[in-house]
DNA sequence: ACGCAATGTTCGGAAAACGCACATGAGAAA
DNA sequence: TTTCTCATGTGCGTTTTCCGAACATTGCGT
């Protein structure tokens, strides 16, 4: 049968043991230091024992209240651990999973107009590509890019067709359009069938990748706008480069036949069914590529 | 940075998770129903979900309170045992570590009046006559028979010298007085030059043992009772049985050299306080032996 | 000697926690 | 179907806990 002093004098005693100050104590636990001697004092009573001793200006914890600390700080770590894998509030963090390129080019420079709208929440962001695995994943939201079925137990939230085109810097436009294949034809290691994908899907001869190829989609994207060549490019990635004239696409944009999407847990979690409202808001707004045709 | 929302609400909730029933935590943590009732309700606002669902003479956890459960279950615990570290209070166990003898011949007989003044106050005891390792031994009060000096980082309460004299049943009383070699010697494998010490001790001629050995001490001084021969004995040990008429002492008693002593740690622990001003009450009501000259 | 920082103490007020009385709902028994 | 019992829920007033503010005390450094 448990026998448990007050828990607010628990707490405040593990704070000041922890910070060696009651006055770090109280600033940690938002009172005044008097609140913090006083619960202190209380607990002492309470087990009979000393638990700081020394001058008033150079407390030390006795070797008791050593003893106790070393309870106490797991103890409370572990309340604080259990409500946090419960607690649904509309502040606190929000873990969200999503491809890296998507999260430069065209999430993190969307992200301030969220923080604005919920500045109690503080988002963050792991970069993955991989598939989902709504278990062993311990992200709130993932963003994702690819085709139906999603994982059963996830809930989603459409964000945009995937659209591609091949994207050059705008010195390169009327080569492109003349004749493709005399641009180099760059693409990245992770999509190495890009080219062979547009081709098809735009009812072209299959072109072979001839540029180089590059570890990342990101430095394809810098070697295209530097005018090393042509790439294909999702309209997402690249659109805010299209509006600023960085980048062109001569040849407009093609639907790739996948999705992008937000999943999160079917459970009712506030801060993630806001985030995916926003993601909605933001990808609606967003709009198509300009001369979209299918 | 820990961010707990109330742990008395956490408490209330924990009980009730654990018995399954508002009732009965109610009972545990002595408050009415409502107070739990109401408790839990605010838990469930603070963190945001519903932590039981069902109706109400069939509560269950959902999952968040599954999850809830599995945190606070084990950290309360901790909590618990971390208090119980360091409480210093007037009820709860004491340990006392006791030569087994005195145990049994001494302690057990006058244990009821201690219980009769503390009966908040558990005693446990265990038996070990070996040296007092006051750092590695987990005792709260040690009583050992031993010469100074006794460790300095403990208390010290002297509670008798020990005295020793030759014991028998009252038939070979005669005849011990007349020629003590004409009786079989007893001793114990612990003491096996009890009766060279005596001797020496006595002005005596060195008499070896002549008796049979016993392992224990116990099971000697059951032998000379049962009149089967004669054995050194400590005072505190026989006076009982002497007193009783089961055993008589026809050469008295004289000081082995040895002391009495319980042993506690420095720090101010109330119930070992307790437990060694009771014993030092106890010794001193106990006497001498009759007829001591030295 | 003085100033500063840190804790300790007292008092009154605010907030949290509580008991009590009554309400509600579900299941079992008549 | 009605009634009873048991368990939780709700509202109100009371009690307890907790707190801030003001002042006191102590030790250290200048």
């Amino acid at each position: 049968m448990r026998k448990l002093p007050s828990l607010n004098a628990l707490r405040a005693f593990e704070a000041a043991g922890r910070h060696g100050r009651m006055t770090l104590a109280a600033q940690e636990l938002h009172v005044t230091h008097s609140a913090i001697s006083r619960q202190v004092q209380h607990l002492e009573q309470l087990l009979g024992v000393a638990l700081f001793e020394g001058p008033k200006n150079a407390l030390r914890l006795t070797e008791a209240g050593n003893r106790l600390m070393l309870g106490l700080t797991p103890a409370f770590d572990q309340l604080d651990l259990a409500v946090r894998s419960v607690a649904d509030t509309q502040d606190g963090t929000l873990d969200v999973s999503c491809p890296g390129t998507f999260t430069m080019r065209w999430l993190i420079p969307r992200l301030y107009r969220f923080r604005q709208a919920h500045p109690d929440i503080e988002v963050r962001l792991t970069a993955s590509s991989k598939p989902v695995d709504s278990v062993r994943d311990s992200f709130d939201v993932a963003i994702r890019a690819g085709t139906a079925p999603w994982p059963a137990e996830l809930e989603v939230t459409p964000l945009f067709d995937e659209q591609i085109g091949p994207v050059a810097a705008p010195a390169l436009a009327a080569s492109v359009i003349e004749d493709i294949a005399s641009v180099p034809l760059l693409h990245s290691r992770t999509r190495r069938h890009a080219w062979a994908d547009w081709s098809r899907r735009a009812g072209r001869d299959a072109d072979d990748a001839t540029g180089n190829e590059y570890e990342h989609f990101y430095f394809m994207l810098e070697a295209a706008s530097a005018g090393l060549g042509v790439c294909i490019a999702p309209w997402p990635m690249v659109a805010d480069d299209l509006r600023a004239g960085i980048l062109t696409a001569p040849l407009g944009f093609i639907a790739s036949g996948q999705q992008y999407v937000a999943l999160r847990h079917s459970r009712q979690h506030r801060k993630s069914s806001l985030f995916c409202d926003w993601l909605a808001g933001e990808a609606k707004a967003f709009g198509l590529p300009p001369g979209e045709t299918q």
